[in-house]
DNA sequence: CAGCATCCGGGTCGATACTG
DNA sequence: CAGTATCGACCCGGATGCTG
């Protein structure tokens, strides 16, 4: 928290005390291996499953069906056929993606940003361990 | 991020056009079954280990132990050793992880809010398989 | 094109027992 | 107290082959 804001207190307070904090169940959904680029993918606009499996590199279409059942199941993406041949799917966001988007970036903003210092970290903790 | 800055938007299309978007890092990282509930846990002061045991509920030994090694590897976490009898181990979080708890708490809160309606989804989606 | 079914290897996690 | 060691169950995820 670099600019602590003024109601930030509270927010972190509010996520910190309560013991029923849902985070895992967050995690557990878009924590897996695929879905949050799933998610990223289809936040730029509406993505047929081919355009998807493409699109995220090294996927499988098992693994891509699963995540897309799961965030569907979820309430996350919508997937709409449409009656024509060849067949046609195309799977988008709902709102309930919205208000996660920000957080998400959030969060990989963080990443890009402290890549660095981890990576760093990593490496001297190893080389200590190695001479241990 | 609550207050949506001006920039949010480059913000936005900064984290979603790059394609080497390290998203997936981070939620290796955080994204464990344990992981996140420690740093949160830690994230209320520093905290011995049976303290964190206790704190976190149906944590194993082993699986506490694996988590803090992988934060304290790379850099969320210190681990202090006092030389006292009996053994006394403290950890803490570093200064890294003070810019990750906003989206993690973010995330969090949306955990919180938007609960409710992935669990509705859930049941109205498993119910139309049923009758399928 | 957009999947589902099946098999299978590897890693994750829990349970248990033991140590400085 | 704060771990380590070992075993085994389970599940994730990849590869492959087959459908409407």
């Amino acid at each position: 928290m670099s600019q602590r804001n003024i109601a930030g207190t509270d927010q972190l307070t509010a996520a910190t005390e309560t013991d029923d904090c849902p985070l895992p169940e967050v995690l557990a959904l878009i924590g897996g291996k695929w879905s949050a680029q799933v998610l990223v993918e289809l936040g730029r606009g509406p993505r047929r499953f081919t355009q998807l499996e493409r699109a995220i590199e090294g996927i499988s279409r098992r693994m891509l069906t699963l995540s897309l059942r799961d965030l569907e199941r979820s309430g996350l993406v919508t997937r709409t056929v449409y009656p024509d041949a060849p067949p046609r799917v195309e799977y988008a966001t709902t709102a309930l993606i919205d208000e996660i988007r920000e957080p998400l970036e959030a969060l990989s903003a963080w990443a890009r940003h402290a890549a660095p210092a981890i990576t760093a970290a990593r490496q001297a903790f190893d080389e200590g361990r190695r001479e241990a």
